[in-house]
RNA sequence: CGGAGUGUGGUGUAACGGCUAACAUGUCUGCUUUGGGAGCAGAUGACUCAGGGUUCGAAUCCCUGCACUCCGACCA
């Protein structure tokens, strides 16, 4: 698109209502904004992060098997009074409000309760087995203290999946399958290097859940990591008995400050049970289904790019999130830079590249400073000098140095390489 | 929820209890300039978070409320 035409503005300086990284490059950059603390709307810019994480994790549920669906926000007391989780002693982050006739509705923090009620209606029978369900669906947690801009909000987008398995073994295979995926989704937004699968404490109905902890200094966990196995340890469930359960060496351990951007619970029959969803096997027994579910929150996963990878200068955003693959910086000069310019905006389209036209009437340095807020990952300059031979400016966001290269190197070099 | 701090033009800051609340930035005009947030001139823009109190006089002191930030507790 063209930048004359988007409607939000960068900033010089920081928000001082803001001090996380996050938050603060976020808004400086008009990718978000704030409504109150623990609470963003989402700008173009943003929009467009948020979606890409959105369908790189939509990809891989669906990969697995994973089917969409979209559940209200809007909760009926009852059902969770069935599972024993309405009261603010049981479940102390609800937001609650009322109809007009006085009775109590929450706002949904988590979707257990709904999901497996639907559920009810379409499985009677093993045959209906396995099957996973999953959305991308606002929730809202009256959390305490909002902090960290968007990593720890009141009001956020997550994805969240849940297994329904005849079976623990059956409930275990899925399992490995989502992990994996999880492992591939960390991979694809740039967080894979220094994501590790993480023990935490399990619950109910098993001993541990696995938590997805990227290293960040503005995480809210401690973890004990173990880089030669890559995997860690919560510092809540860190014993000496765990230690020995899961083959670690306290003195190999590294302490670390991780952001839980996804987590994996073994749900057991918790829910199945008092909400009664059960099968039928091939000899006529009932039995309760056995359940997992799956978080990630993709706004989350958006602050925790900006706090790992941003430098000096902005945002730097791996190219499958990034809300344009390509920048295009128009310096400002004859009707044939731009001619030239909106020519090379459209092959790039043509080519399925995302561009930023920066096509604004500004100095190069304005143009130069937002493209590195903005964090866009290859920046290509036309001027009067690159035209004169022939040639165009690329630069990577994660690099120092550009080149001239002409527009057949151009092309190749940006192409989608998978 | 406990503790600490902060609320001043769109944004970031300043102002001893005392002139018409200052500066920067942004925005708008004009000129000039055109490869790293240029320069000059002019203009625009704030009931100093809300309500009460002290005082001859309050952005400034006191009280209450609200909001925001940080530390802690909490986080299926």
């Amino acid at each position: 698109m063209r930048q004359s035409q988007l409607f939000t503005k960068t900033r010089k300086e920081a928000p001082k209502d803001e001090v996380s990284k996050n938050a603060e490059l976020l808004i400086r950059a008009g990718f978000i904004h704030k409504e109150m603390a623990g609470v963003y709307s989402f700008l173009p810019l943003g929009l467009r992060v948020l979606n890409n994480i959105v369908g790189i994790i939509r990809e891989e549920m669906n990969e697995i098997g994973g089917q969409e669906i979209s559940m209200t926000a809007l909760q009926d007391k009852n059902l969770w009074q069935k599972t024993d989780r309405w009261d603010d002693d049981k479940m102390d982050v609800w937001f609650k409000t009322k109809l007009k006739n006085d009775s109590e509705l929450g706002l949904a923090p988590t979707h257990e309760e709904p999901l497996t009620t639907i559920m009810k209606n379409f499985v009677a029978s093993y045959r209906d087995l396995p099957k996973a369900v999953y959305q991308f669906q606002t929730k809202f947690r009256n959390e305490m203290r909002a902090k960290s801009g968007i990593i720890r909000g009141r009001e956020f987008l997550m994805k969240d999946l849940y297994s329904f398995s005849r079976d623990q073994k059956e409930h275990d295979e899925f399992y490995q399958l989502a992990k994996a995926a999880y492992v591939r989704i960390f991979d694809r937004v740039g967080l894979g290097s220094v994501t590790y699968p993480t023990f935490a404490l399990g619950g109910t109905f098993s001993k541990y859940s696995e938590e997805f902890q990227t290293i960040c200094d503005a995480g809210e966990d401690i973890i004990y990591v173990d880089e030669t196995k890559l995997v860690a340890v919560n510092k809540e469930t860190l014993t000496p008995e765990v230690l020995a359960d899961l083959g670690l060496n306290k003195k190999t351990l590294v302490e670390k400050k991780g952001v839980e951007v996804g987590n994996i619970f073994n749900l057991g029959n918790k829910f199945s049970k008092p909400l009664e969803l059960f099968y039928v096997d091939d000899k006529g027994e009932k039995h309760d289904v056995i359940m997992g579910c799956y978080g990630i929150g993709p706004g989350r996963v958006m602050g925790t790019i900006v706090e790992v990878l941003s430098d000096a200068k902005g945002i730097v955003w791996p190219r499958e999130v990034a809300p344009f693959e390509a920048h295009l910086i128009e310096m400002k000069g004859s009707e044939a830079v731009s001619a030239a310019a909106e020519k090379l905006y459209r092959d790039l389209n043509k080519k399925g590249i995302t561009v930023l036209w920066d096509d604004r009437d500004t100095r190069a340095g304005e143009k130069f400073a937002d493209a590195d807020l903005i964090g866009i990952p290859y920046r290509i300059v036309i001027s009067e000098k690159t035209m004169k031979e022939n040639k165009f400016e690329l630069k990577l966001r994660t690099e120092d140095e550009a080149t001239l290269v002409d527009e057949a190197t151009l092309f190749q070099k940006i192409q989608k390489t998978s």
